[in-house]
DNA sequence: GTCTATACAGTGATAGAC
DNA sequence: GTCTATCACTGTATAGAC
């Protein structure tokens, strides 16, 4: 039998939840989410370089999972159909069991600009990775950074659409249609 | 005669990019901004909401900025023609004089992700005050946030060249000319 | 209306022990 | 890997000086 409790990594993030709903983030402190988890307060910064980390547990599988996708992609795709399909493998993470947890963790996001800048760096990381894969199959700049920005661009306009209660669709189809949105408003630009 | 010496802020402002070259950003702290510039440490939190924001001093002038040129433009122009007179117009803030401090400025912001964060929520802000200027102007989503996200990475790229010591064009030229290519790409992509 | 003084909660780092 | 303990610093709040 250890002498402490195995996940600890997992018992925080669930206590910080729970808390930031009880009290709100602001009102909950790195030692009362370890407290919680049944840690000491410096456990917790061991395992999460900040407070706000902790809201973003996970972001970094799902970069991998861009990565792999676009790099898979078929040979004959194009940037534009690698970036779709590495958007719809996020839909992974936006099933219908977890619109509810989703929901509120972005409501604290968004009532806060300390949590909508880690928010605006993690973005950053997601479009950096497409753009590097996208680069790794070949395609040249500008067009990987641009096709990397409209994968950001519409992921987040899909987000906000599953988001919306009045909305049914599955994420999926949400990141198709804004993605196809996009290119035909680029053609059109110019 | 006053009681206290004017300028309070712009002080504090070079106080604040003084030490962080002498010191590095990390090693300097607050009370030592306030202190070189003649203040205490709670009057530079009256100017400052945090330490960060002292390096984004003006960013909001910038901001304003944009909206004007861009509801300004020649009723004709495409959306696309109003982003790139916004980006011409951010010029003013880069003229050859200021490239070495600028230089600076941004080697600092780039080596502490703090200050990536809040570089990325300032790049968001303008990116989101050209789509709302687009907006006004009758353009509709999703072509106004794309036209302004291609704004955004056109000024980015931009931005790095005109840092880029080999280069030697003005930054009105390398706004353009990024814009012209991003145009390109975009229609080259579907 | 701007600055100062002081006290305080909380973050995040660090060092040493189990 | 975790704990205790301590610490400098951030950022807030308050009350008052000029």
């Amino acid at each position: 039998m250890p002498r402490w409790e195995p996940n600890a990594l997992e018992r925080l993030h669930t206590a910080a939840i729970e808390l930031f709903a009880e009290q709100g983030y602001d009102a909950t402190t790195a030692a009362g989410i370890a407290e919680r988890a049944g840690l000491a307060k410096s456990t917790f910064f061991r395992h999460f370089p900040d407070k706000r980390e902790v809201l973003f547990f996970g972001q970094e599988a799902l970069n991998g999972l861009l990565a792999a996708v676009v790099a898979d992609a078929p040979a004959d795709a194009t940037p534009l159909e690698a970036v779709g399909a590495a958007l719809e493998a996020t839909g992974v993470a936006f099933g219908p069991q977890r619109w509810e947890a989703v929901r509120r963790r972005q409501e604290i996001i968004d009532a806060h600009p300390e949590l909508r800048e880690r928010e605006l760096l993690k973005r950053e990381a997601m479009t950096g990775t497409m753009a590097t894969a996208l680069r790794g199959r070949g395609v040249p700049e500008p067009v990987a950074s641009l096709a990397a920005q409209l994968g950001d661009l519409a992921l987040a306009r899909a987000y906000t659409r599953w988001l919306d209660p009045a909305s049914t669709s599955a994420f999926g189809e949400l990141t198709r249609q804004a993605l196809d949105e996009l290119r035909s408003a680029a053609a059109a630009l110019g």
